[in-house]
DNA sequence: TCAAAAGTGTTCGTAGTACACCCATGT
DNA sequence: ACATGGGTGTACTACGAACACTTTTGA
């Protein structure tokens, strides 16, 4: 018994398929809450029929990959230029997930400076993430998939990046840092971390001095615009 | 203009959709090449027309998720109950990867203990990673991706459960280990390494002396048998 | 008693945390 | 001058790398 070549087409003609959808969780780091201290928020848009919010996301088009896809499905939100960083997260598969026919998703992160300001439309909101609606299907569990993902990657790549202006004082970077984290950064020790691993490099240049006073800051600005892995080997590095 | 819904279906009758496989880079650290030492080998299976060397793999069925759909089409070749861990690896989406009908490969990584002893089909053979064959369209890419994966989480997490049997001397885990990482390993260290996280406990047996003579080894055992993330934060610890 | 393999202990370097102290500016 | 925030310096700790040395077995 020959088995069938791995990647032969499904049906004779080919016309089996299921639906594939690409949703994505764009966060940015945004002034939120009464107090407007920053705290990292997603975007979503609210079905107009149900009311509920979800991930903004659709079908994949025949000549694009996924992550094309992504990026065109949330360019009528964010300006699509705007996304300093986008990868796959991960795949959604239970054959229950949505209602009706059987949809896989595939997700994505995608990260925007906290300096954007994108213009919303009617139907798109940013929430912060501590403080969700109920969102559609599993788009909850999406959105914790993706909050995982950067807080892991926020201490042994560069992804931080993505979050932050061109140029900024060191205690934004660790505002940033604290909002996506959800515990407080200390920002002296943050430098001397990101200074090592040659991340985040001085400009030379000075801020404006705050509203109640107190030294200008020095501004500082990250030497990658690429996604880096900083710290590849935590443990276990080849010798020598 | 309202949107539409984010997951309304793709055509009134839902008849639009895409292929989408799932291929799967199973590793298992073997004796292999003349000397017969350890190394990371990966599950191959040869077309029988091109006689070109591919991943197992195949669509999903209707009502499985990937993973099911994974575990079902490798079962032909590795018992599956004895693969010990399963995980996604990434999607690869390129319009143009395999030739015909547009396909979107959903791809894991499996691991097999190294004191399974698989029965392979004429079809079907383990190759060293270090010296693969030419493979089908983006497999190369794929097991180059599963490796780093790998590689990753043999430093940050217990996944080594999954390439090591029930019970162990110390060096051998060294060498699966070793194999996997394509370094050698000090084994004092990474007993330290790993009792200190409680990854692996003695088991108070003792093995037997190699052919060579030599002290028998004390046995050792993982101690969970599911993944565990063991050194999550390499820095930026939250304090306290 | 010697070789081979396993296990123990010690030293060293480095990275990260915590925190005290010093600097620059506005009021 | 003093409050406010930014920057520098310094202990302390912890973990892992490297490697020497001891123990236990078979021949």
């Amino acid at each position: 018994m020959p088995p069938p070549p791995p990647s032969s087409p499904a049906g004779p003609d080919g016309s089996r398929g299921v639906r594939v959808e690409v949703l994505t969780a764009v966060f940015q780091v945004r002034a939120a809450g009464p107090d407007s201290t920053s705290a990292l928020c997603v975007l979503l848009e609210r079905t107009a029929t149900t009311g509920t919010w979800s991930l903004p996301g659709g079908d994949v088009a025949d000549d694009e990959t996924l992550e094309t896809s992504s990026r065109r499905l949330v360019a009528d939100k964010v300006d699509i230029g705007k996304i300093a960083h986008l990868e796959q997260l991960a795949v959604f598969s239970g054959p229950r997930r949505v209602p009706g026919a059987r949809t896989i998703a595939s997700t994505y992160l995608g990260l925007v400076p906290s300096d954007v300001r994108a213009p919303l439309t009617e139907t798109t909101a940013w929430h912060a993430v501590d403080a969700l609606p109920d969102l559609a299907f599993d788009h909850g569990e999406i959105v914790a998939a993706a909050r995982h993902r950067l807080a892991a990657k926020l201490s042994y790549t560069n992804i931080a990046f993505a979050l932050a202006p061109a140029r900024f004082p060191m205690s934004e970077l660790s505002e940033i840092y604290c909002a996506a984290l959800g515990y407080p950064v200390d920002t002296t020790n943050l430098l001397r971390i990101l200074s090592r691993r040659a991340v985040v490099v001085a400009t030379g240049t000075v801020g404006k001095t705050g509203r109640s006073g107190g030294r200008p800051p020095a501004l500082y600005a990250f030497a990658d615009t690429r996604l880096r892995v900083t710290d590849e080997f935590a443990t276990l590095r080849p010798p020598m």
